[in-house]
DNA sequence: TTGAAAGCGCTAACAG
DNA sequence: CTGTTAGCGCTTTCAA
């Protein structure tokens, strides 16, 4: 008796059960729908005992409103997408770098902090896996030759955010990172150690960020008259990247601090210093572009420049909701700066 | 003329231009609502003609059919939830595990290959994040102690799909690896090389994973008469991990093989035995369990020990996909095997 | 072969 | 203060 279970459909089939709808708790609690689902949302002008009568019946019935017809009421879902773009061809592999799950997990929290759910989609996306769903707005992080996705989604009237390569068109919102400001501080801060001849490792990719890099460091040699010295890595991976810092470290000209771009696991690249004869940061001052929490428990621990995938994640967030709900946000784009965050690596001044 | 831009609506404001609907697209081509979804959906007994002409009239106006209306018809929103139980208070920090980084990444390339995505939810979920959402089924990822998400799911008749902390209740699917196998196999693997004294790091940690590793350990030395070392790291991370591997290695019980389970970076495992004066493989083999790529760049490269989260992941949206579109799946859970992924680092063969 | 009409489940105007 | 009614945008019987 007072039997929880409805009893009613199939017996053979438990799973069938047909979900409990508004209006099966309305007409339980001898009330209408509408009255239901104002108690139920804290709207209207109920009295509080029909508002709570409302509400016992649903929790004892084990009504959950469902979300789909909700969405198609309120016009939005919630639901931004999140999209890779590099590497199309392996997708996903991306996560396995600490920039990226970073990216990725902070989207998601950044996102859901401000009620919205991130849904994982894939690099390729060929031209409507998307459009099944019914996205708000889209993430693609960078994007590479694939701007048909951006053409696409804006002509769907989706706004996206990505980087700066799309400024300044209309439903296109950005965030990047300041590679200019980033590299000159890493090479003032090389300088102030004493450091002359700083070398640089750099992913042979023609992504805008890697070229703002290496102009950045070309003007500021020229500006200190000090010899430029660039190594390209052929791919990302730890094994390329490893083998270009052993080609800049390994040549004659012998660098007196390094810079390695491509994110690459800490101990290894100081493994390969330490290999070429290095003492680190005795005769190579030693900065990575990383995220790798790693770098905190080297010997010596491993001065990173972070690209505050975290601080990012925030940013465009911020942007995206503001288009979404304002309307239009108050900027198109924002510039975040970096962190140099110096440990023993990269400072001269322990040595006697 | 034949200006593509409708024209109607306030000037003004470019982004509030309203969505060209499935009505409008009929209206323009003289047809009626249904004829031109069937044309669009390839469904019906329609003229050649007719259906291109739709298509044309479609495609010219940039109509993009509504999913979420879509959804409410089909019933399902081919959405799947992805939660990740460890660490509540600090969401999202697991993706710096390069396992469950892997995981996530395949488990949503998985989940699109059958069409359906994957979304992204905080470990806490305050007992209705998700029911915001369409969710067709939910992925729990190491559930720690909140099983009151794994009820409210099931209560909510949403799938679930877990560990094997869930074998036997209905509606939840669980897809486990193999721990014991996995370490009778490692074990042996010592055994084979040589190897008398191998001592164990893990994680001082309840979980279900845990615990069968210890047993197995456990159970293998009585077997093999070998004696027990085991060493516990109080948290996860590199840091309290590298120091349980130095607690290992630094006592007067010099062991002869040493096996990580708690995910640490293979380089700085390594290195902790090389500080304490072990060569490796020659005094000591190593196998690490990880997912780490650097484990190939390592000198010598580190044997490790796969959780294959690509297959866990496969196998996990297998039993879902079953589960959702036949009702129920085969069997209610998986039991995946390990890979030991066999590299210089345990091979004591090269010695002469 | 095509079209009108009836919902999917919910919320928000508007009456009562 | 509560209930009736009209959609959100789409797919799909069922008639014509």
């Amino acid at each position: 008796m007072t039997n929880p279970s409805p009893g009613r459909g199939s017996p053979a089939s438990p799973t069938a059960r047909p979900r409990v709808l508004l209006v099966d708790v309305a007409r339980e609690a001898g009330l209408s729908k509408t009255t239901v689902s104002a108690a139920l949302n804290g709207t209207g002008r109920l009295s509080p005992a029909v508002r709570e009568r409302a509400r016992e019946t649903a929790r004892r019935m084990g009504y959950r409103p469902n979300p789909t017809a909700r969405q198609l009421r309120a016009g939005r879902a919630r639901l931004i997408g999140f999209m890779v773009g590099e590497l199309a061809g392996a997708p996903w592999t991306l996560l396995d770098s600490p920039y990226y799950a970073q990216l990725t997990s902070a989207t998601a929290a950044a996102a859901l902090k401000r009620g919205y759910a991130l849904v994982l989609l894939p690099a390729g996306s060929l031209h409507g896996e998307w459009a099944e769903l019914p996205l708000d707005a889209v993430i693609v992080a960078d994007p590479v030759g694939d701007d048909r996705i951006i053409d696409d989604l804006i002509a769907a009237r989706i706004p996206v955010i990505t980087d700066r390569s799309v400024e300044g068109r209309p439903g296109a919102y950005w965030v990047d990172v300041d590679v200019v400001a980033a590299m000159r501080e890493t090479l003032d801060h090389f300088e102030a150690q004493g450091a002359r001849r700083p070398a640089l490792v750099l992913p042979d990719s023609p992504t805008q960020f890697y070229a703002g890099a290496l102009a950045a460091y070309g003007d500021w040699c020229a500006e200190h008259g000090r010899p430029e010295h660039v190594v390209f890595a052929p791919e990302a991976g730890n094994g390329p990247v490893v083998a270009a810092v052993e080609e800049a470290l390994g040549g004659t000209r012998r660098p007196d601090a390094l810079c390695v771009v491509p994110e690459a696991s800490p101990p290894l690249v100081l493994e390969a210093a330490r290999r070429h004869g290095y003492d680190v940061p005795g005769d190579l001052l030693v900065v990575c572009v990383s995220e790798d929490l790693t770098a905190t428990h080297t010997r010596p621990a491993l001065t990173t420049l972070s690209l505050v995938p975290r601080e990012v994640a925030e940013a465009g967030i911020d942007l995206l909701v503001a288009a979404l709900e304002q309307g239009s946000a108050p900027s198109a784009g924002v510039l975040v700066p970096t962190r140099l965050e110096v440990r023993a690596s990269s400072l001269r001044t322990g040595r006697r």
